[in-house]
RNA sequence: GGCGACAUAGCCAAGUGGUAAGGCAGAGGUCUGCAAAAUCUCCAUCCCCGGUUCAAAUCCGGGUGUCGCCUCCA
């Protein structure tokens, strides 16, 4: 398994800290609004990173944090005029829906900041003890000299940022490049008790907390969106480092951004598009389809006609696997049975494995479902043969996030009666057929179709399915 | 100013030294009363210039263009 770490900046051989586990942490949301669709990209990918390791036989423990405090939430309950705990709830409530709309697998965990706070409290106590934090008028500063490693994740140099000249002027701090551990509160602020008085978290410690209370002091993988390198994961390891002497995690895996019209989507510049807004126009699988068609790592522009794309993508397997069941009268079950070994099949398989496995290519990937896609569509192919494609085309596709909702879909739910109708217009349309009356046959098919019947005449009969 | 990423057909997108995966769209053939499906075939020399090499989309140098991080952000 070769993943591409961040800290290393090339790809690396996946050597997990204990063997056959993967001890995963992916940074959650910060519950101020509702996550737009460039967020759902990171959801997405890293719950195919989990997905593909359990389908290798890891013990997979996923942890992803809820963020709950914060300026932001702060700021938006001013806005909202609610309280901020009310805020935090209902986001991420909205968070936790859209997600599993989205059919992202519930990770193990997921921890909110404001349960941890002794604990956030404490390692900011211990850095202080330590000398490598200090308080400042109420605030408590993480220093970024002292840690010598400080800027080793995302190669920035201390000195190169006091070049830049929008690093902010904040006469507490000893050096521009410090970063908050506690802020003091201002009137009407949420509060909680600390050694330096009234105050709040700043942003990076409840990661490194949380993570460490559920993997360890060092755990496989931390991943997330690029822009989370600096300055959030550089100092979530710099505490880390401060502390325990140990790095956070072995990998450090990065997504790409998703960009419209070339530029970045952000909840800053307000081009963007909530996850909800979008699962209301798209299906869950044609969204994942569209971001899983890219490497993780690549920029990947917003485009609704791509999406469509990957919509007629999507129902493709479906109606691929739905039309071959039908043909054999076969059950969702029966599919599920009929996963075997067959060597044609298993070098399909190897070369989806492969894809996945060269720091997770599912562009590759996706390509060897469409290999399987064309056997399980092809008349000329072997029945049994084709069934098992169809099985490992299911298989194969779950791993990557696919097929949530097709036993749903292949539960006929039309009525009875309409069943017994739509067959008995059939079974009189073939009486038309022997007279060949094409007129009326035609007609016939025509009016069944704007009824949403879809028939089509095959060389076996007619078959038929209800549209959408 | 510092650091980094990307540039492949009409569109999306793999490919990191051996002569361009896959998808969508398109063209043509077979099949079919027609439609659909199926099936077969066709559709790029990889931003530009120079270099290394028997051999480069793939390595090196120089351009051009686009984007990102350095400040909250997946």
């Amino acid at each position: 398994m070769q993943i591409y770490n961040t800290m290393t900046r090339k790809k690396e051989e996946f050597i997990p800290l204990e063997a056959g586990k993967l001890k995963l942490y992916a940074c959650g949301p910060t519950v101020y609004n509702y996550f737009h669709i460039g967020n759902a990209r990171a959801f997405i990918f890293f719950d195919v990173v989990r997905r593909y390791f359990e389908h290798l036989g890891y013990d997979v423990t996923y942890v992803q944090n809820i963020t709950d405090i914060d300026d932001k939430i702060i700021a938006q309950s001013i806005e909202e005029k609610i309280e901020f705990h009310t805020i935090a709830d209902k986001y991420s409530n909205a968070f936790l829906e859209d997600c599993a709309r989205l059919g992202v697998k519930k990770p193990h965990h997921q921890p909110r900041a404001t349960e941890v706070m002794p604990a956030i409290i404490a390692y900011i106590d211990e850095l202080v003890k330590q000398g490598y934090a200090y308080e400042s008028g109420g605030d408590v500063y993480f220093s970024a000299e002292s840690l010598p490693e400080y800027g080793s994740l995302s190669g920035k140099k201390i000195e190169d940022q006091m070049a830049g000249a929008r690093v902010e002027e904040n006469t507490l701090k000893r050096h521009s490049a410090d970063f908050t551990l506690w802020k003091k509160s201002k009137p009407g602020e949420p509060i909680w008790q600390s050694p330096w008085g009234e105050g709040r978290p700043g942003w990076h410690t409840e990661c490194v907390v949380m993570s460490q209370q559920y993997l360890g002091e060092t755990f496989d993988i931390h991943g997330g969106g690029i822009d989370l390198v600096f300055p959030h994961h550089e100092n979530e390891l710099a505490q880390a480092l401060a502390l325990r002497h140990k790095p956070l995690a072995n990998y450090w895996m990065h997504n790409g951004f998703l960009n419209v019209e070339g530029v970045k989507m952000s909840k800053s510049l307000n081009n963007f598009f909530t996850a909800r807004d979008i699962l209301d126009q798209f299906s869950a699988e044609a969204i994942r389809f569209f971001f899983l068609s890219k490497h993780y790592r690549s920029p990947i522009d917003f485009n609704r006609e791509i999406i469509e794309e990957s919509e007629k993508a999507v129902s493709n397997f479906y109606s691929s696997i739905k039309q071959l069941l039908l043909s054999q009268s076969k059950s969702y079950s029966d599919l599920k049975a009929a996963l075997a070994i067959d060597p044609e099949l298993d070098k399909i398989k190897l070369e989806f494995d492969r894809s996945m496995q060269d720091d997770f290519n599912t562009a590759k990937a996706v390509a060897s479902l469409f290999d399987l896609n064309r056997i399980v569509r092809s008349d000329a192919q072997d029945p049994a043969f084709r069934l098992k494609a169809a099985a490992l085309l299911v298989n194969l596709g779950e791993v990557l996030g696919f097929f949530g909702k097709l036993e749903e879909t292949l539960k006929d739910k039309t009525p009875d009666l309409s069943r017994q109708l739509i067959e008995l217009i059939i079974s009189l349309r073939a009486k038309v057929r022997e007279e060949k009356n094409w007129a009326l046959s035609d007609s016939i098919r025509d009016q069944l179709a704007a009824l949403g019947v879809e028939i089509k005449d095959g060389k076996e009969g007619c078959t038929w399915s209800i549209k959408g």
